[in-house]
RNA sequence: GGGCACUUAGCUCAGUGGUAGAGCACUGCGUUCACAUCGCAGGGGUCGUAGGUUCAAAUCCUACAGUGCCCACCA
């Protein structure tokens, strides 16, 4: 009995120099070889923070890419970090916000430089914490989506798209932002309930006593109306049909208008058109070629246009012009109403519908090439060339892309890749560097964060580039492992433009996991202090804990509900393992029996064991990897500990040859999950002479039945 | 308005056709012997409701109810 391991497993002596171990001798580098290669590119945390419990969800693609490693294949997991524009730069903005200033005090130039700086030092830190969790990154890959060579790709597809009639800048109805003064994509708004109420207005007929009574939630857009619009087949109006309406505070005079887009039976059946300021209305302007008049401005303060009201805030005119109208009169009724407002995703302030000029993809148009970028995209879905996992989010991927709109990929921010577009005069140049000559003006915008990150898995792998090798070889990558909560954001986005740009689906499999949530399945967030750090529960519980904790017992894309309790709990599975590790290493016995008679514990185990070979391995083939870990545990503790190791006891100098086997096999198969503790045990079964392989296991070869 | 998911032990959740499971919590017993971050024994569920398919349903189908989420330009 050597008596050198403690009788508590303590991760804190174990986990760094094993991390530094593997990264020192190349293991995360793919090896060589013919094999098809096992590929995934790490979905890029954004560089504006500190990596949250939902990023410990990676963990799902360290065990696939443990696996294949260990099964031999050369295995690629590719790091990187994304600049995340408009988040990244209200995150800054806020930050300057604290020391009294705005970015317009820095500039463009200094503001993108202190921005970027501040990226650089998130990507450091960030990259830390994935160590920490064990993730067997090729970090001699890293890349940054504003490196130079991955921006050139990125202006490279543009140019490309629009020289196939796919990118166009166009004036249109957007959502404006005020806030962050930037227009936002139809994804980047989201829309919340909110009490409010219907203004029933009257709108007094030119010539007459009559009046037409129009509803609307927003009264300060009246201001803007250059229409009353009535459905045709509504009787109750056909009179006043292509009579003049004198808009009231305005006097401007305005058609009655007739359009099917009205539903007789809302409000009073009479709509109010703003063709500014309303999508709807904005429509039903281009139909009937009404004049559109912007009223509310970029910085949410009335226009010149506005009248007596101009220079106002939107909401406060919203109050004096209802206070007005009533003295005139003109207010037939109030009535209370739910309506739902779109608000910025990033900062949470109320998006204003604007028509202005932006630059799109057009997603659902054939190209001069043929190509179409949704048509495509759908397709390949559908031929099950990219397989969705679980299933149900394909209905989701369809119904999106079968009825998806143009997307706006113009911001009017600093932080981002700068449109690479140059104007001069009526002249335009596309071009991913400066065109020759005099006195071009670059487009001011950048581009929509999105349509950099969703090139990623070929402008990570040097796609167009002079060593295009690792294109070659690794793409399509095999996994994308993503949350559920970015399907249309970026992995709808990644299958248009990597089948756009390189004729090939990006991945082969999308497998979407859920979100992590609390013990009692609430949404994490720092106002009901619920949040776990990954990494303070990893320096705790240790990190196979807390990854452990992350797969046990939950569903395929179903939420997870992580708590310190489970971790703990997997913490207690970590002692539970160490303990049959210093069993069977450390209190072994002087004489051992070769070759001794199986009994029938001997031969119940290994019957065992080879179940769990095939179960383990069948489950994280198919992404069952919640059900591989249950099977695991309950194995390696109520198998392997309670019964075997306990009636080992009696028969030591027999069993030991079986107790070795099943711990070596034991950790092979626990090593994707757990691969600190794992491979301290395989190191010190090592020492003790007990494993023949030479490796370590983290390149140790997979077991088979 | 459309769609998706969930409803299983006190709590949080796995399980998708073949005798009801895990973690935590609970009850009783157990201190030398790998581990009290432990062991042994045990209690606890008519698997949301109502129908249907089947030799057999938590599992498939239909309806209903509750909860959560996503999408959507009705003023």
């Amino acid at each position: 009995m050597s008596n050198n391991m403690e009788p508590i497993y303590n991760h804190k002596n174990v986990e760094k120099p094993l991390y530094e171990l593997w990264e020192k001798k190349g293991a995360f580098a793919p090896k060589k070889g013919g094999k098809k290669p096992f590929t995934i590119i790490l979905p890029p945390p954004n560089a504006n923070g500190r990596l949250h419990i939902g990023h410990a969800m990676y963990v799902l693609e360290d065990i696939m890419i443990r696996f294949h490693r260990m099964r031999g294949d050369p295995t690629l997991w590719l790091p990187g970090a994304d600049h995340a524009g408009i988040l990244t730069q209200v995150v800054y903005e806020r930050k300057l916000e604290k020391k009294g200033k705005s970015r317009h005090d820095l500039g463009r130039e200094e503001f993108f430089k202190q921005t970027y700086a501040f990226t650089q030092e998130n990507k450091k830190q960030m990259y830390e914490q994935l160590r920490a969790m064990g993730f067997s990154l090729d970090w001699t890959r890293e890349k940054f989506t504003l490196d130079p060579e991955i921006s050139k790709a990125v202006y490279k597809t543009f140019k490309t798209l629009y020289e196939d009639g796919l990118i166009y800048r166009g004036t249109r109805m957007i959502n404006w932002c005020p806030r962050c003064a930037t227009v936002l994509s139809d994804l980047e708004v989201n829309h919340k309930d909110k009490e409010s109420n219907l203004w029933f207005l009257k709108y007094p007929i030119k010539n007459s006593t009559d009046q037409i009574i129009v509803a609307t939630q927003r009264p300060e857009t009246m201001l803007g109306d250059t229409a009353v619009a009535v459905n045709p087949k509504d009787k109750r109006y056909k009179n006043l049909v292509r009579k003049t309406v004198v808009l009231p505070l305005m006097k401007r005079e305005i058609p009655i208008i007739e359009d099917s887009y009205v539903d007789p039976s809302f409000g009073s059946g009479a709509v109010k058109i703003t063709p500014a300021h309303d999508p709807n209305d904005y429509e039903i302007g281009e139909r009937h070629k009404l004049p559109s008049i912007q009223v509310i401005g970029l910085d949410d303060k009335m226009t010149k246009e506005a009248g007596d009201y101009s220079g106002l805030d939107k909401y406060a005119s919203r109050k004096q012009i209802i206070a007005r109208l009533e003295e005139l009169n003109l207010l037939e009724k109030t009535e209370r109403y739910k309506t739902s407002v779109g608000i910025c995703e990033r900062c949470g302030t109320v998006v204003e519908p604007q028509v202005s000029k932006q630059w799109f993809v057009a997603v659902n148009k054939t190209g001069k090439s043929g190509k179409n970028l949704a048509k495509d995209a759908i397709a390949a879905v559908r031929s099950k060339k990219i397989k969705i996992t679980p299933t149900r989010f394909e209905k989701i991927y369809f119904n999106w892309m079968e009825n998806i709109h143009d997307w706006c990929i113009s911001r009017q921010l600093w932080w981002g890749h700068q449109i690479p577009v140059w104007y001069r005069g009526d002249e335009v140049y596309v071009g991913s560097e400066h065109p020759p000559g005099e006195a071009w003006k670059q487009d001011p915008d950048t581009l929509d964060t999105w349509f950099s990150s969703g090139q990623w898995p070929y402008t990570t792998l040097g796609w167009g580039q002079t060593d295009d090798s690792d294109f070659k070889r690794f793409y399509p990558t095999t996994v994308m492992e993503t949350g559920y909560d970015i399907l249309f954001f970026w992995v709808a986005r990644m299958i248009m433009l990597g089948i756009y740009a390189t004729g090939k689906i990006p991945f082969e499999t999308v497998y979407l996991h859920g979100l992590v949530r609390d013990e009692k399945g609430q949404k994490m967030s720092k106002s009901k202090d619920n949040v776990i750090d990954p990494l303070e529960v990893a320096e705790k519980y240790g990190a196979d804990a807390v990854r452990m904790a992350l797969v046990f017992g939950t569903g395929a894309g179903n939420d997870a509900n992580v708590g310190e309790h489970k971790i703990k709990g997997m913490r207690n599975f970590s002692n539970k393992l160490w303990n049959i590790g210093r069993y069977v290493i450390d209190t072994k016995p002087e004489k051992v029996k070769e070759n001794p008679r199986q009994t029938k514990e001997d031969q119940w185990i290994l019957r065992e064991l080879d179940e769990v070979v095939n179960s383990v391995t069948r489950g994280i083939e198919s992404y069952h990897f919640g059900i591989a870990a249950e099977v695991l545990y309950n194995f390696i503790w109520h198998d392997f500990a309670d019964k075997y190791i306990e009636d080992s006891k009696n028969r030591r100098e027999e069993a030991q040859p079986i107790l070795e086997h099943v711990l070596l096999t034991s950790l092979k198969l626990l090593h994707p999950y757990m691969p600190f503790i794992t491979e301290d045990l395989w190191q010190k079964m090592k020492e003790a002479k007990m494993i023949e392989e030479k490796e370590d296991l983290i390149v140790a070869v997979w077991p088979t039945k």
